[in-house]
DNA sequence: CTGAGTGCAAACGTTTTGCACTTGC
DNA sequence: GCAAGTGCAAAACGTTTGCACTCAG
C-alpha cells in the first residue's frame, strides 16, 4: 500500500510521523492508541500524544482511518477498506477481518424496518483456533 | 417487566434509584450515561454521577445491563435480553432493536475462520422511515 | 443491626486545546 | 514564504475512588 498516495488524495500533507501511523495500523492490523503510542516511539520517540490524537481524528475524519468498537474492549483503529466484518478472540484480544456478504440480509433488515440501510458493522466474538486448544492458563490457581 | 425481580435475582438491593435506572433503559430503549444522568434528574434530583457510574458498571458486571456500541456515537445502555441485533439512524440518532437469526453465518464463519464463535454484536446503519423523508436540514444553508 | 448503597469531593486517565516552533510543499 | 504539522504544557472531559452518612433487608 503507498501511504504517501493515500494521505495526498485527502489533502493531508506527508510527514514521516503520519507514514510511521499509516504502516503501523497497515501491517498490526488493528491497533489501540495505546499501542500505536508505544510502537511509534521506538521510531520517534519525542512524538506527542497530542500528535497521534490530532492525526488519528484528521484522518478518521478524511475517513483514511476507521475505528473498530469491539465490546468489553478499547477502541481499534484499521486503514479503510472495503466492506467486512470482525472476528474478536476473547481469549487473546486478536483481531481479524471476514469478509462476508450480508447484502441478502440487509435487504430482509431493509424490508422488516423500512429503514434504508447504508452500513453494516458486524463483530462475531468467541474463540481462536490458538486458543480453544491452548487453555494453559484458564485452569491455573484454582485452589480457592 | 419487574425490576424488582431483576435485581434481587442479581443479587442487588432494590433501591429507589436503581429502579428508576432499569425503568429509563426499558422504556427508553438505549439511553446513553448523559441522557440518563439528565432524566433521573428529574425524580431524583440529588443523584450522583458516581451512584450512576456505580450501578451501570454494577449492573453490567452482573450481566443485567448491556452497553451498545455504536459506531461514531457514545454508547448507550440496554437492559439485556435475547441476541437481536440494532439499526441506528444516522440523522435522527434513533436506535432500534431487530431479532434475526444470524446462526447460518456464524456457522459460516466458523467453518471459514475455525473461530469458535460465540456471540455476534451486528448494527446496521441507515435512514429510519421518518428521515428518509424529512430532508428538511439537509438543504439548508448550501449557498456557500 | 449491619452491610450495601448513596452523595460528595477529590483523583484519575484519556483526549483536546492553545501556542510557539518546525516543516512540507 | 506560508499554511499545515508538531511538541509541549495546560485544560477539559468522562469516569472512578475514598469516605462519611443513610437505608434496605
Amino acid at each position: 500500500m503507498n501511504y504517501q498516495t493515500l494521505l495526498k488524495e485527502n489533502d493531508l500533507k506527508v510527514t514521516p510521523q503520519r507514514l510511521e501511523l499509516l504502516s503501523l495500523m497497515d501491517t498490526k492490523g488493528h491497533i489501540s492508541v495505546e499501542a500505536m503510542y508505544e510502537e511509534i516511539q521506538k521510531k520517534f520517540s519525542a512524538i506527542s500524544l497530542a500528535t497521534l490524537y490530532k492525526n488519528i481524528n484528521l484522518m478518521m475524519d478524511k475517513q483514511v482511518v476507521t475505528e473498530v468498537k469491539i465490546p468489553h474492549e478499547k477502541s481499534r483503529y484499521e486503514i479503510s477498506k472495503e466492506t467486512h466484518s470482525h472476528l474478536h478472540c476473547r481469549e487473546c484480544g486478536e483481531v481479524v477481518d471476514i469478509f462476508l456478504d450480508f447484502s441478502k440480509a440487509v435487504a430482509k433488515v431493509e424490508k422488516l424496518s423500512h429503514y434504508k440501510i447504508e452500513g453494516e458493522n458486524i463483530i462475531f466474538s468467541g474463540l481462536c483456533p490458538k486458543c480453544q486448544t491452548s487453555h494453559s492458563n484458564e485452569s491455573v490457581n484454582l485452589t480457592v
